[in-house]
RNA sequence: GGCGGCGUAGCUCAGCUGGUCAGAGCGGGGAUCUCAUAAGUCCCAGGUCGGAGGUUCGAGUCCUCCCGCCGCCA
């Protein structure tokens, strides 16, 4: 983690490195495979660097567990026509933090993600690869999956929407919405988006027929088509949206959404003639369904167990409602209105939220293939370390705005923060412990820090850490845990241990009093685990 | 054209229901400790809170208009 990065070279310390632990945990922090608390003293580490590890007593001060409470959250299933950017990696980040923070407060977590894989956008991308569908979503689900352990994201659940139990669910929902008389069959005809996989409105179109999103002729095309009533869902819509005003977050893109609905909801079709690479239409197999009916679908069979029954109401029964969808704000609409919509007509309870987060710039640009300056998360990663990609992006942006990556202010930070705030007050309290304590704490670090400032300081820290998670002010959730750096380094400071060591007797034996309260104050209060890398 | 958002220190941005709100981080300047990763700690930003009016005892914080970006819808 908390190795300084020079502008050319990821320099990481072999003091960062002294456990042999693997790529995949973090080295440096407080976590409990390379903090043992032990009544054991003296005690030495084996590693082979042949470096000491720290053996202490603390009292540990686990949260009260609720397991009662589950807190499903989940990403887009991201679809599969290309390798993964850097937006769908932000999304997940953010989707691994909140995670680990509801886990933290003891609740059941299910997070959830996966991979989009039907369509014809699918179908053309991999035959313009040389492959056919299934080979192109096994490689790019893959390459998603391989991110993801990259970025150490610890998701529960990842859906694929070609997955057998998926096409179950989707299925017995389609049957669910049908016998509930909204899904009727129509011809439509129209000019088409072959990438939005969508009819466009001529009014919306730009010149040559043009889709406005794509910038691609859309193409005339007649269907007979199934739709879905959203029309009728309308009021249902505006009620629950008035009722639950948090529905969508951030709160100002819930106006989007009700101007949206306002405007008045047109019946979308929900089945494609002229793609094969799908899911069948039930009792029409020359019909495939429409990829977001299909994929919003994943959220609830990702909740699907191996062992259980591969049906809706079991799926439902494993968690459903989600607590939290996350997504770009680009895809707003579809969960916020049609997703809702599909429920309600299905019976199935809603989502408790919808957080739609806004985009990532490059030194101020948009990202773009076409202008040759997109962010590759791979790279990223690979330069820099999953700790600093992390923190970086849910520290500089805030959450549900914009924000821009630069690659000066990206090492700015993360030196500033990581490096000297917190890795550098490990390292000069662990230094010291080795030094003057043979790296073993005597005296029981809750006892220790009884009555300490900094206990009290770091507790506060704690609490405003956490009133930031729950809000989802990620930004400012990492400001305060990165304040309880700054106090430990403070308290280091003003008792300046190193001082009093070698004035020696009581003195010394305060310096290793200061030294063994870190433990504590910085770690039995979680410090280590609210920090989101 | 309609609706909405944004415009706050060099840079990136916080500021909920109006009265310690003029802030944080980064960068920069100064001082200082020396255990530590050329790290830490302390001090320093006089910014007309885009502009102009208005409401109010009092407005980045509410209203109107204007300017400049951006989004959604048309």
């Amino acid at each position: 983690m908390a190795a300084r990065i020079n502008t050319s070279l990821h320099n990481a310390l072999s003091f960062l490195k002294p456990f042999n632990t693997p790529l995949n945990t973090k080295p440096f922090s407080f976590r409990r495979n390379s903090f043992r608390f032990s009544k054991k003293l003296p005690y030495y580490s084996q590693f082979s660097s042949g470096k000491r590890a720290l053996y202490c007593t603390s009292s540990s001060q686990e949260s009260t567990v609720d397991e009662g409470e589950t807190f499903v959250l989940t990403t887009p299933l991201y679809y599969v026509n290309a390798p993964p950017h850097m937006g769908s990696a932000y999304t997940t980040i953010a989707a691994d933090s909140i995670a680990r923070f509801q886990r933290l407060l003891g609740k059941k977590v299910i997070f959830i993600t996966g991979t989009d894989e039907h369509g014809e956008k699918i179908a053309t991308s991999a035959a313009a690869n040389g492959r056919n569908p299934p080979e192109h979503c096994d490689l790019i689900s893959q390459s998603y999956r391989t991110l993801w352990k990259d970025l150490d994201i610890a998701y529960d659940k990842f859906i694929r929407t070609t997955d057998p139990k998926h096409e179950a669910i989707v299925k017995e929902f389609y049957a669910r919405v049908f016998a509930n008389g909204d899904i009727y069959r129509a011809d439509y005809e129209g000019l088409y988006c072959v990438n939005c996989e969508e009819y466009k409105d001529e009014k919306e179109l730009l010149e040559n027929n043009c889709c406005p999103v794509h910038q691609m002729p859309c193409v005339a095309r007649k269907e007979d088509n199934y739709f879905f009533a959203l029309s009728k869902y309308q009021k249902p819509l505006e009620d629950i949206l008035a009722q639950n005003p948090r529905f969508v977050q951030p709160s100002y893109r819930l106006n989007e959404v009700q101007s949206w609905i306002k405007s008045g909801l047109r019946d979308f079709s929900i089945s494609r003639a002229l793609v094969d690479w799908g899911i069948p239409v039930p009792d029409d197999d020359k019909q495939t369904i429409y990829v977001w009916f299909d994929a919003l679908l994943g959220y609830i069979s990702a909740l699907t167990e191996d062992n259980k029954q591969q049906n809706l109401e079991t799926a439902v029964s494993f968690g459903w409602p989600a607590s939290l969808h996350l997504i770009g704000k680009d895809i707003l609409r579809f969960h916020a209105v049609y997703w809702p919509a599909m429920l309600m007509s299905a019976g199935l309870e809603l989502p408790k939220m919808v957080f739609g987060h806004g985009f990532l710039t490059k030194d101020g640009m948009k990202m773009g293939k076409s202008l040759g300056n997109t962010l590759e998360p791979f790279e990223l990663v690979q330069k820099f370390g999953p700790d600093a990609v992390r923190y970086f992006f849910l520290r500089e942006v805030e959450f549900g705005n914009d924000g821009d990556y630069s690659e000066d202010r990206f090492i700015k930070i993360v030196n500033a923060h990581l490096a000297n705030t917190i890795g550098n007050l490990l390292n000069r309290t662990l230094g010291l412990l080795k030094k003057n304590c043979e790296s073993t704490l005597v005296v029981d670090s809750t006892v220790a820090a009884e009555g300490v400032p900094l206990k009290d300081t770091v507790e506060k820290l704690v609490e405003k850490a956490r009133t930031n998670y729950e809000n989802l002010s990620l930004s400012s959730a990492c400001e305060a845990v990165l304040e309880i750096g700054n106090a430990g380094n403070t308290y280091m400071d003003q008792r300046a241990p190193w001082f009093l060591f070698k004035q020696g007797g009581v003195s010394a034996e305060e310096a290793a009093k200061v030294l063994f309260r870190f433990p504590n104050c910085h770690s039995s209060y979680k410090t280590k685990d609210l920090l989101p890398i």
